[in-house]
DNA sequence: GGTGAAAACATCCAAGA
DNA sequence: TCTTGGATGTTTTCACC
C-alpha cells in the first residue's frame, strides 16, 4: 500500500496538503532535502495516483453561501436504477457538495450549500423531492463547523 | 457580498477550485486576462478572505485508510460544557476529518477515516464512546461516493 | 540523493487606455 | 481606474555527478 512512501514522501504529502502551493525550495526547507529532491517526489506522488489534485480552498459564506446543510435521503425501493438515477441526479446539481451512499435506513447522506432558507427550500420541494427515485428526505442544518478538512493525519516515522 | 467579484475574479475562484497549482500564465489562458493582472487578482482575493488555502487532494485508500465513515453522535444532555469538551476531542482526534454540529435529535456529524473494521472499532469503543459527554453514537459505513468536493458552483455572468 | 544551468514563472512598476 | 508589457528575481526541471 504505502510501502513505496519513505518518510520524506510522507512529510511531503503532509505539507501539502496543508498548502497546496508550497514551492520546491518552502518544501526543501520543511523537510530537510534539496528542491530538486522535491520536484522529482511531488511529481512521482502526482503520476502514481497519491495526489489527486490541489484545490482552492473558498469561504462559501464570503460568497454568499451562508447556509451548509446535511440531507439524509432514503430512496423509493421498488425502482431498480433508482441508485443509478440518483447518482447522476447529484452530480448534475451544483448545490450538493458531497454525496455518499451509507449503510443503514437512511441510505444517502448529501452536503449541501446554499445562499438561504428560501433556497434551501426550493431545493428539496422543487428538485430533490419530485424526483423519481427520492422517498423521504430529511434536512439538518449546520449549526457549527467543529472540524474542517484539512486533510488526512499521516503517521510518520 | 460578492458584489466585489466581477465575473473574472469568479472565473479565477472556479478555475482555482478545479486546479490550485494552476500557474498565473495558464489562468490568463484560460480566463482571458494577462498574467500579471491574473497575479494581481489572485493575490487580492487570499488577502481578503475569498480563498482560505490550498490543499492537496489525497487518494486515501493509496495510504492505508480504505474506510470512510459517517458517525451520528447525541451528547450527554446534564454535562453543561461537554459540547466544548466534545469540540477539542474532535479536534484532537487524528481520525476525525470533518465535524459538525446539526439541527436534530443526532445533534453531530463526525466524517471518519480509518483502516479497517479493527480500527473503526478501537476508535468507538475505546476512544469515542468512553468520553464524559457523548452518550450514544451511530455508525454509518460509506459504501459509495456518489460525488466528491470539487468546490462550490459558482454562477458567471 | 545533490548540483548547476536553461527555461518558465511570479511579481512589480511605469505607462497607456 | 483598470489594464498591459517588460524588467527582475524566483522557481522548476533536466542532464549529469
Amino acid at each position: 500500500m504505502n510501502d513505496r512512501l519513505d518518510r520524506f514522501d510522507l512529510k511531503i504529502l503532509d505539507e501539502l496538503q496543508k498548502n497546496g502551493r508550497l514551492t520546491n525550495n518552502e518544501l526543501a526547507d520543511r523537510i530537510g532535502l534539496s528542491p530538486s529532491q522535491c520536484s522529482r517526489r511531488r511529481s512521482r506522488l502526482e503520476v502514481e495516483g497519491y495526489i489527486e489534485g490541489y484545490q482552492a480552498v473558498l469561504d462559501r459564506s464570503r460568497i454568499g453561501l451562508d447556509l451548509l446543510v446535511v440531507i439524509s435521503v432514503t430512496l423509493a425501493k421498488q425502482n431498480h436504477d433508482g441508485a443509478k438515477k440518483f447518482a447522476r441526479l447529484v452530480n448534475d446539481l451544483p448545490e450538493v457538495i458531497e454525496a455518499y451512499a451509507l449503510t443503514g435506513d437512511m441510505d444517502y447522506h448529501l452536503k449541501v450549500a446554499v445562499r438561504n432558507l428560501a433556497e434551501l427550500s426550493r431545493f428539496i420541494n422543487n428538485v430533490l423531492l419530485p424526483h423519481d427515485s427520492v422517498e423521504h428526505v430529511r434536512t439538518s442544518i449546520v449549526l457549527d463547523v467543529l472540524k474542517r478538512d484539512r486533510g488526512v493525519t499521516l503517521h510518520i516515522t
